[in-house]
DNA sequence: ATAATATCGTTATTTATTTGACAAACCTCG
DNA sequence: CGAGGTTTGTCAAATAAATAACGATATTAT
């Protein structure tokens, strides 16, 4: 059913905003939507949609539609929400705080298990219910409960290296807000980069755009 | 000299990442670099470089290759980090104030001015060097200091309302780390939509995808 | 049951983006 | 000051992405 080959970056990005809609029109007692009427409120083309969604396999039925319900599940099972990927956040600042109370992991395919900081001030401290340790224990830590994922928020000078000896320990995806561009030489080692800097920077260039028409 | 005519998407959103290596170059005491060394440090290739760099005019030299501290400031000068525009941000939250800490406004081109948030118990404090004020003021702010770029911080079900608001005071520009995809009608306003929940689920998607393998 | 309508899945076309190629321009060194 | 070596800016080709077109298939109404 899923002719899952190898699925463009383009499409996968797209993903995550299918399933976020596809959950409010639930949520709205949707039952089922035409890729028209879904474009029209997404803001972009009905072909694009069948497209996208026929990467993985023929989900809808002509003359009829999309059945919301289970096409968000479908597209929720491709993403991985039903995982439950163990995580670690490195870095208890103002932002890995943040990040660690803001973001639902569970819903994301991810449960966060370790907070860690080099301050040894934050160690005990809890972030929603997970107890901040020192940097330190990561090792042993990662020894025992072989987490997965790990989110840096963490200075950009020391990135690369705890990134290292993170791939040692057994993480395979890291979710980075270091202000640094992360790159792992390992194969089988994915990385999201986030650069929340970067993001702004453009609007800034647009906000100047808009003066100099 | 600056041939801006209209950019394509794809290249200002690398134009960031270009100021930060330079920058980083910059710091390391390198004066000058060929797009061939550029490339291999930032891992694409020469060509792109050079035809993104020419989109906005003739920065290199031939034989020699870009003088880092110039180019630098040249695509300072194009995303607009000399800017100051006056910058708002809604919502106190954790997310909120990491932001307002965690975010360096100042170097690109943004000066937060004031943060605003619904809960009367948060009035009053203070967000690195900025006071957070009730969102009842908010109007009246906007009167006074005519603040151009909001950043939202805010729960999905109030976004779009406060949005159009705010247009209506004057704002031009949302960075909009909402729940929610902001979209505005109005002609001339810009909206940079960060869905950080997205990011993460395009990374557990490719961690999935690792496992599979 | 049948016709009319809606809508998908898929192929073709168009558009955008990236990569490659190369002449012109400049630097560097003897 | 001139030759040899670099490296750009730009044009052309290749690749990727988005859009449009359309036959096939299901739904709905009569």
């Amino acid at each position: 059913m899923a002719k899952n080959g190898n699925i463009s970056a383009s499409v996968i990005k797209r993903l995550p905003r299918y399933y976020r809609f596809l959950g409010e029109l639930e949520k709205q007692g949707v039952e089922r939507i035409s890729s028209r009427e879904l474009s029209e409120r997404m803001k972009l083309t009905a072909s694009q949609i069948r497209q996208d969604l026929n990467c993985f396999g023929g989900f809808g039925q002509q003359g009829y539609g999309y059945h919301v319900c289970s096409l968000r599940e479908e597209i929720g099972h491709i993403l991985g929400v039903d995982k439950e990927y163990p995580t670690i956040l490195i870095g208890a600042g103002n932002l890995g705080k943040a990040i660690a109370l803001h973001i639902n992991f569970e819903t994301r395919g991810c449960r966060l298990v370790g907070i860690f900081d080099a301050n040894p001030r934050l160690t005990g401290e809890t972030v929603g219910s997970v107890a901040i340790r020192h940097t330190d224990e990561i090792e042993a830590f990662c020894n025992e409960h072989h987490p997965v994922v790990a989110v840096l928020c963490i200075p950009k000078a020391n990135t690369q290296e705890i990134a290292d000896k993170l791939v040692g320990l057994g993480i395979r995806s890291f979710w980075n807000f270091s202000h640094y561009d992360l790159t792992i030489d390992y194969k089988g080692i994915e990385v999201e980069n986030v650069h929340l800097g970067d993001s702004l920077l453009t609007l800034t260039y647009r906000t100047n755009q808009l003066d100099s028409e």
